[in-house]
DNA sequence: GCCGTTTTCGGCCCGACTGTTTTCAGTCG
């Protein structure tokens, strides 16, 4: 059984144990194991041979016994027995807001409710209202939440959060009274998906910064509205809270807010062992729990608080207690790509295939935007969904694009069309001879029609990243996030793959891909596997889609160098070139 | 469950808000 699989079962252990009414710190052990798990470095089934797996910290006995038992067989005694003893619909219990373990234990025992339909059925017959610890409005919050669920999605892609969250932070921004403000949460650490949207303002007036926001325009429903906080539901289903503090706070708060709980977590143990105290109010000399302003240590920004902890800063994007501690302690955090590194593109669409504008439009805009290059790569013949193109086509495409370039350096200009093509990995082999292949500047090649066995796709994969001809794979894993599960493929064998032949990844920035995943790019950079920020354009807009994918790269950990198309025109293409020949040494041997 | 210059037991981050209770438990982040 693989990691990403061993790690859901973790944490279904731990909602099980949280819904038997177990010691909160036993059911976290288990969420910390499952997160530990994916930041391994090293494969798991090592640790499991080698039985190294009791010394990674968070891991002790029991689990070792656990996890072993699971890759190694694939089951857990331990697990089927705990799954049998609930009903599956607590579980679903969970999501509706408002219930949590101890409710849902009380619902079931008390009125035998055991799934979501019970539930309501309960709470329409007034049943709920009349159990010891609820209420009237305890029931009406139920119905409520439940009906939510039913018509809106409980996660949200990154990019519509976005969409929803800066208008209303560039309202709050003009509001007289708010000194500060800022996203906070999921959102500002750019995970791909978020659950709502934090945002965070310093004022000297709370409670009439809270009333003006509870009152925007958009909102669809106030669920908590207190004298510094307040919860709204926006249209579209997504909750957004704002929490208001003064301003000698913010930095603390934003810092707080801002996460992720196991980041603060560490944060606050570095607090007390350096005799300190740490919350959202400030960073306090104090053994105590205090807000008292005179033992607040002074901090203006965020850097000063983690300079105070010992640590240079760390941008917000890394804050996941994925390794940000012991590389902040020695000064030794990346420096972390910029959007405005940017150059171009490798992995773009026209309307000769699925995508929209023609090559004159496309040029025209991406010029205009200031990019210095933009690879049409449309798809080859297999995908005749897509309208791919075939060998004559290509050849139609590469003629216009040329003469597209020579009317650009003609006036002046120094921005380029390079000319490609989204080549399919079928079963066998490609869908292009290589040929065709070596006329291109640069070649992407996908897997658009996956097999269901791992090794399969493992093996089209590497034989992909093997061809002298190809530059970059193109989503690596297929995943369409919220839609589609990736396919099964061993990601450490492909990237193992790709640093031998000097292949790129591509961390397609579309945001419903975001693919490859930020969790790999540690392990691709350790191997040196150089990664191509797609936006996978199918519209002119979707050059937008850069700023997305620069976030993801950065959460990646990822480095101006780490980016191929962080390379001006001359550099890249002396590249695109360069891994040509050196793969086609790597062949020859 | 894990962990340990506080080491084999007793902690484990902590505060806002809600609803129910009449001083606080549960949920959420």
């Amino acid at each position: 059984m693989d990691k990403e699989k061993v790690a859901e079962i973790l944490v279904e252990i731990g909602v099980l144990l949280e819904l038997k009414g177990e010691n909160p710190f036993k059911t976290r052990a288990y969420a910390n194991a499952a997160r530990t798990l994916e930041g391994l470095q090293e494969p798991l089934e090592t640790l499991v041979a080698e039985k190294r797996l009791g010394a990674v910290k968070g891991i002790g006995a029991a689990l070792e016994e656990k996890i072993t038992e699971l890759v190694e067989t694939g089951a857990l005694g331990y697990y089927e027995k705990l799954k049998s003893s609930i009903p599956p619909g607590l579980i679903e219990m969970l999501q509706v807001p408002g219930l949590g373990p101890k409710k849902i234990r009380a619902l079931n025992q008390g009125l035998g409710v055991d799934s979501i339909p019970l539930l309501e059925a309960a709470c329409q017959a007034g049943r709920v209202a009349a159990l010891a610890g609820f209420g009237e409005k305890t029931q009406t919050n139920l119905l409520e939440g439940m009906a939510r669920l039913r018509t809106y999605a409980s996660k949200h892609m990154l990019s519509r959060a976005l969409a929803a969250a800066e208008p209303l932070l560039e309202e709050l921004r003009q509001h007289p009274d708010v000194i500060r403000c800022s996203t906070a949460g999921s959102l500002r650490r750019f995970k791909e998906v978020v659950g709502d949207i934090d945002l965070l303002a310093s004022s000297s007036q709370p409670a009439g910064v809270i009333s003006f926001f509870v009152s925007q325009p958009g909102i669809l429903k106030v669920t908590a509205q207190g004298e510094t906080k307040a919860s709204v539901i926006l249209a579209g289903g997504v909750q957004c809270d704002l929490r208001v503090v003064s301003d000698a706070e913010f930095p603390f708060a934003l810092a707080y807010f801002t996460g992720s709980k196991e980041h603060n977590i560490v944060m606050r143990q570095r607090a007390i062992q350096r005799g300190l105290r740490l919350n959202e109010y400030g960073l306090f000399q104090s053994q105590e729990e205090t807000r008292d302003p005179a033992l607040r240590v002074a901090c203006l920004t965020e850097e000063d608080i983690f300079a105070k902890l010992d640590l240079v800063y760390v941008p917000p994007e890394l804050r996941e207690d994925h390794g940000e501690f012991s590389a902040a302690e020695k000064n030794a955090l990346p420096r972390l790509v910029e959007w405005t590194d940017l150059r171009g593109a490798l992995h773009n669409h026209s309307e000769w295939s699925d995508g929209h504008g023609t090559l004159r439009e496309i040029a025209e805009h991406m010029e205009g935007l200031g990019l210095e290059y933009w690879a049409i790569t449309d798809h080859s013949r297999a995908s005749f969904q897509a309208n791919g193109l075939d060998a004559q086509r290509v050849r139609a495409q590469m003629a216009e694009i040329q003469q597209l370039n020579a009317a650009i350096s003609g006036r002046g200009g120094d921005f380029r069309l390079l000319t490609g093509s989204e080549v399919d990995i079928l079963k066998e082999g490609l869908d292009f001879d290589d040929d065709l292949l070596a006329e291109m500047d640069v070649v992407v090649a996908s897997l658009h029609v996956p097999s269901s066995s791992e090794a399969e796709n493992t093996r089209r994969l590497i034989r992909a990243a093997e061809n002298p001809w190809v530059h970059m794979l193109g989503h690596l894993t297929g995943r369409l996030l919220l839609e589609r599960e990736p396919y099964p493929v061993n990601i450490h064998a492909v990237l193992d793959a790709c640093a031998e032949t000097g292949t790129w990844v591509e961390l397609n920035c579309n945001p419903r891909r975001f693919d490859l995943d930020w969790r790999h790019w540690p392990y691709a950079k350790s191997r040196g596997v150089k990664c191509v920020i797609n936006p996978d354009a199918h519209r002119n807009e979707h050059a937008g889609f850069l700023r997305l994918g620069a976030g993801i790269a950065r959460k990646s950990w990822l480095e101006k160098g780490d980016v191929i198309n962080a390379l001006p025109l001359k550099s890249l293409l002396n590249q695109l070139k360069h891994k040509r020949a050196k793969k086609g040494s790597v062949k020859a041997i």
